[in-house]
DNA sequence: GCTATGATGAGGCACCTT
DNA sequence: AAGGTGCCTCATCATAGC
């Protein structure tokens, strides 16, 4: 936890490289799944249709490295194979997310045969109507990234020249080397950029011309499904690291965004994985038809905590708070590995949530267990095993089974110390809002980004704020925060947040509103006018109807709290409305 | 008033066997 | 392919006890 809090803001940017090194220092020289269907899985997450992968997995062998798939499905795309019928070759286009007029017109173009010329051209076509991959909506000065434009930087690199006589371009093979280290073999860095070529391709592919259409419009003239379009049911990803964790091996590093959401601000919204069926693919559509970012936080923290992101923030070069938490339970506890007993083989805790158990079950475990001597029975221990994953229990004395308590909770959670605690919130209290909340390290990983796009500070709204995760990774990462206007209507939190605030030696302004609804239209082109715009616009709104917890009112994203979903996009749209015409002026 | 407690399952995925 | 099993999930409510 950064504790120099009366620090001057830092805008040095060696920590920042020192910390991204540290987490993308290589693994292993190319990236490894353990499983054949974890690696199909990936795959599809990348884009790549189901039979490319059987094919490039029937050829290769059951366990033959991603790479190595990656490659033989590039192959695919970029080999002349003559294929047996014109329907064949527009499948195989469609594959690969190809619009299909475009495919018809460029096999009349080019002729069956030429799948290069094929291909070529269709890439051409779509990268006429991309932008950069990088987002550079700037029009002027303050938020380009100095690393991708430096040629010096590249010089004291030897594998750069071989690369980019290899025709890779300086920054894929610097992007490269800063990923995978510089020990690593040419080789092998080829590799990488090979498959970072090929998921940003097929990203890429996947715009769709209904995309750059007005919302309405959306999805009324779509014929047959493709893959990895948005109509397809969105498949929550296996292993849930979204583009990349850090304790991983396997990393996106681009992708694509649908042109409507690239438009400042940049927007970072949460909610729970699991929520119903079809709730994702809503919030996708209201959200420019970005396609959540899944992560479970188990793969960052002690904890499992498996939330959608929906962020139109750029994916490269993000990098973990320091220090980085502990990955088990007795690492990140420490005072329970004394007590474990060898037959509980948890690592991980499951989902913090906002209920713990009595003190009558935890009284009941340890009569259970005090029934034997030595060790229990394994009834007991299926008994006693049960609760603990159903309840989250550590083991804190000899058959002492207890809770998380808050400053626990907090700690996997990556808050401070006493974040939540006192000023006269109570222990029910406490425990809600922290159930409630972000998985710090794990949004801090995704905002890290932002740190050198706006060394000078930002401007966030931050809607839902409960009790300031996001503020609270902003902070951790040394982001200075010129202006929050947070919007959160329970009371105890705004005092948290408030407390953080003053605690923290923050410089910038803190406004605070209850109720989402009194942020209209009117108050948010004030606040605009005033603070020059809005960087960052941040939140999670509501779960309780999504949540698998509540057997009471599952009822979607149309719920009394979660519904308020809509009124994060109602805001987003004001401020990217009033974005676009501020900057017109 | 407040707090602690126990009861209240469905949904959906992963994984296995058949 | 189909069916069964195991597992986990940012929760809500009524009520007893203080």
């Amino acid at each position: 936890m950064a504790q120099d809090d009366s620090a001057e803001w830092n805008t040095d940017d060696d920590l920042y490289f020192e910390i991204d090194n540290f987490q993308s220092s290589p693994k292993s020289s190319s990236p490894v799944v353990t499983s054949s269907d974890h690696m199909f899985a990936t795959l599809v997450d990348m884009g790549f249709s189901d039979d490319v992968i059987a094919r490039a997995i029937q050829e290769n062998g059951p366990n033959a490295e991603t790479s190595v798939i990656i490659d033989t499905i590039s192959k695919y795309s970029m080999n002349c194979e003559p294929s047996s019928s014109k329907s064949k070759t527009i499948y195989h286009f469609l594959a690969m997310g190809f619009d299909e007029e475009k495919i018809i017109k460029a096999i009349h173009k080019h002729g069956e045969e030429n799948m290069e010329e094929i291909a070529n051209a269709l890439l051409s076509s779509e990268a006429d109507m991309k932008e950069e991959d990088n987002i550079d909506w700037s029009d002027s000065d303050d938020e380009m990234n100095d690393d991708e434009k430096d040629p010096d930087s590249f010089d004291s690199c030897n594998p750069l020249s071989s690369l980019v006589k290899m025709g890779f371009s300086e920054l894929e093979v610097s992007l490269a080397i800063e990923r995978c280290g510089d020990s690593v073999s040419i080789a092998d860095l080829a590799d990488f950029i090979c498959a970072a070529q090929i998921a940003r391709e097929f990203d890429e592919f996947h715009i769709e011309p209904e995309e750059q259409k007005p919302r309405q419009n959306i999805r009324k003239s779509q014929k047959e499904p493709r893959p990895s379009t948005n109509d397809q049911p969105l498949r929550l990803p296996n292993p849930m690291i979204g583009f990349g964790v850090p304790n991983e091996s396997v990393f996106i590093t681009h992708r694509s965004l649908p042109a409507l959401a690239r438009a400042p601000p940049y927007f970072y919204y949460e909610n729970v994985a699991l929520a119903p069926t079809g709730v994702w693919e809503t919030i996708s559509r209201h959200l420019y038809d970005v396609a959540p970012e899944f992560v479970d936080s188990k793969y960052i923290c002690a904890a499992a905590r498996k939330r959608g992101y929906v962020h139109n923030l750029p994916i490269s070069n993000r990098y973990q708070i320091q220090p980085a938490p502990k990955l088990t339970i007795q690492e990140a506890l420490p005072v329970t590995r004394k007590w474990w007993p060898t037959w509980d083989t948890r690592t991980k805790l499951n989902c913090i949530l906002t209920v713990h158990a009595s003190a009558q079950l935890t009284k009941r475990i340890r009569l259970a267990l005090e029934a034997h001597t030595g060790e229990p029975s394994e009834a007991t221990k299926r008994f006693v095993i049960e609760q603990c994953k159903k309840w989250n229990l550590v083991w804190v004395g000899k058959n002492k089974a207890a809770p998380l308590d808050g400053d626990e909770i907090e700690s996997l959670l990556g808050f401070p110390r006493n974040h939540t605690r006192g000023g006269g919130i109570t222990t029910t209290e406490r425990l809600k809002s922290l159930g409630n909340s972000f998985q710090v390290d794990t949004v801090a990983y995704h905002l890290s980004v932002l740190k050198p796009l706006f060394p000078d500070g930002i401007n966030v709204l931050s809607l839902f704020t409960g009790i300031g995760g996001g503020e609270v990774a902003l902070h951790r990462l040394q982001i200075p925060m010129k202006t929050v206007v947070s919007v959160e209507i329970s009371e105890v939190n705004r005092n948290i947040l408030r407390d953080f605030w003053e605690q923290t030696n923050q410089r910038g302004v803190l406004i605070e509103f209850a109720d989402v609804q009194d942020l209209t239209k009117d108050k948010i082109v004030e606040l605009m006018k005033r603070f020059g715009g809005f960087d960052l616009v941040i939140g999670g709104s509501p779960c309780n109807n999504l949540a698998g917890g509540n057997r009471v009112s599952r009822s979607g994203l149309e719920g009394e709290q979660s519904s308020l979903f809509f009124e994060y996009c109602r805001i987003l749209d004001v401020v990217r409305e009033t974005t676009k015409e501020m900057r017109r002026s």
